[in-house]
RNA sequence: UCCCGAGUAGCUCAGGGGUAGAGCAGGCGACUGUUAAUCGCCGGGUCGGGGGUUCAAAUCCCUCCUCGGGAGCCA
């Protein structure tokens, strides 16, 4: 006899009849002759309600030796009751415990620190906001690839091992055989350029390593991230096309996640504005406006984050910063001809102060200037031999962006820290569970 | 690397020279509709480490360690 076992979200098409569902017990409370087991199974949360006189002796007795997270089979009768969370509970007629959970279970109904929930991140993943958080994440991955889908693009994986280095900031090394030293990828963007020229449009979508001792809430060692690269885009259409990407990400999480921002406590009202066109404020006409509102800021400076937060806070959507000096910007990026002190880039801050969303800019497609800028950093001109002929073999107009996924995703969630929105996040000073 | 802050029960925290505290969790008991149930009773401690001041230090001083937040770097 095969017996077959339902999901919690699927139980409203089976009122009135017996189910069995497996699961995890999330909360428990007994009142003498009736008890209540609260279940997780993935899908959804159920109570089940135990009456002594209504179930088998030893199933009854069974109830007392539950305990928090033990795995358990529950059958019994489907049936709509407001009491219950969710709408429908189950009757119990049957109680089996599958796997027993020892009593110093970690993560109590209560309050807990931070640090001691990061210590048991791999239990902590169990808990309701942590998985709204994560169906989000997953919700804004598959709208990702939607989103680029529909407009033609080729999902392209590139190399997490190199030996190039893209920008500036700190690489994690490794030996690598005969070869010397080896670096996790910072970007996949100069490999993106390279499938460019084969696809026409691009994105990639994977982990990158910052070696950075960073020690902010909006900071990972091990992040993922997405970077298109469009064949022919100049600034201005790559600036568009972020905006209609954002605002999509957003709406698709609006419409299909609308349980779990609520389970989140997300005000959406702050979200159902992201719509384009976002402003657009080049860099030069930031820094007068952040000098008016009392910034110490110098042409030539970056932004600091109270900078942006100070920028941001006057408007209900993101802001593009754009042409921004060219020593504060990373080499492949084109020079403004309007001004070439400045390169043809946009930075995305998020409103609401979460930073910096989306890192973009047109790339410089003439081989000799960027062989200068190359020198001009003082970066070792034969590891981009390779790069180089991409200007050299019919070299194009493009351009191309990288948007932070756990940035994003903290930005709709509205969750103050990133590193709840990976599952398992790797920082200065973590890497476990 | 710099600037703040914190380390006390399994967890979250209070106590700031004179017998180590609360809530939750745990144990036992009561309760037929609970929603982080409620009520009664019980057990639970190297007060981050080391040194110093003092009759007396969790408390004051010095030092080290660990962690968190912010800055910088950037997504």
């Amino acid at each position: 006899m095969t017996q077959t076992f339902s999901r919690i979200d699927q139980l409203s098409q089976f009122t009135g009849r017996s189910v069995t569902v497996r699961g995890w017990v999330s909360h428990l409370r007994s009142s003498g002759k009736v008890a209540f087991i609260v279940m997780r199974d993935g899908s959804g949360l159920l109570q089940c309600v135990l009456v002594k006189k209504q179930m088998p002796e030893e199933d009854w007795a069974r109830f007392a030796a539950l305990t928090l997270e033990a795995s358990i089979a529950v059958t019994g009768e489907v049936r709509g009751d407001d009491r219950a969370p969710g709408g429908y509970e189950l009757g119990v007629s049957a109680l089996e415990i599958v796997g027993a959970s020892p009593l110093d279970y970690p993560i109590q109904p209560k309050e807990h620190g931070v640090d001691f929930l990061l210590d048991n991140r791999h239990l902590w993943l169990r808990s309701p906001k942590q998985v709204a958080i994560a169906r989000v994440r997953h919700e804004v991955e598959q709208a990702i690839h939607d989103f680029f889908y529909d407009r033609g693009f080729v999902h392209v994986d590139t190399p997490i091992l190199t030996a190039a280095i893209g920008e500036r900031s700190g690489l994690f090394q490794t030996e690598y055989f005969d070869e010397g030293t080896a670096y996790l990828a910072q970007t996949g963007q100069l490999y993106g350029e390279a499938a460019a020229a084969a696809f026409g449009r691009i994105y990639t979508f994977g982990p990158t390593f910052r070696a950075e001792k960073s020690k902010t809430r909006r900071h990972l060692t091990e992040f993922w991230m997405i970077e298109p690269e469009m064949a022919w885009y100049d600034e201005a259409m790559n600036e568009e096309l972020q905006e209609q990407f954002v605002s999509y990400l957003v709406e698709r999480c609006l419409t299909r996640r609308a349980a779990e921002l609520k389970e989140l406590a997300r005000d959406v009202s702050k979200l159902a504005t992201v719509k384009p066109p976002f402003p657009r404020i080049p860099y030069t006409e930031a820094v007068e406006i952040l000098r008016k509102k009392g910034s110490a800021i110098k042409w030539g400076d970056d932004l600091g984050a109270e900078d942006e937060a100070l920028l941001v806070a006057d408007y209900d959507r993101p802001v593009f910063v754009c042409n921004y000096p060219k020593d504060t910007k990373a080499f492949y990026m084109k020079e403004n001809p309007a001004d070439p002190r400045t390169v043809l880039c946009a930075d995305l801050l998020a409103h609401e102060g979460y930073g910096e969303m989306i890192g973009g800019s047109q790339r410089e497609d003439d081989h000799d200037k960027l062989v200068a800028r190359i020198k001009h950093e003082g970066l070792p001109l034969d590891a981009y031999d390779w790069y180089l002929d991409l200007r050299k073999y019919g070299t194009f107009v493009h351009a191309g962006f990288g948007l932070g996924l756990e940035r994003t995703v903290a930005w709709i969630c509205g969750v103050p820290h990133i590193r709840e929105c990976i599952a398992f996040p790797r920082m200065m000073h973590r890497v476990r569970p």
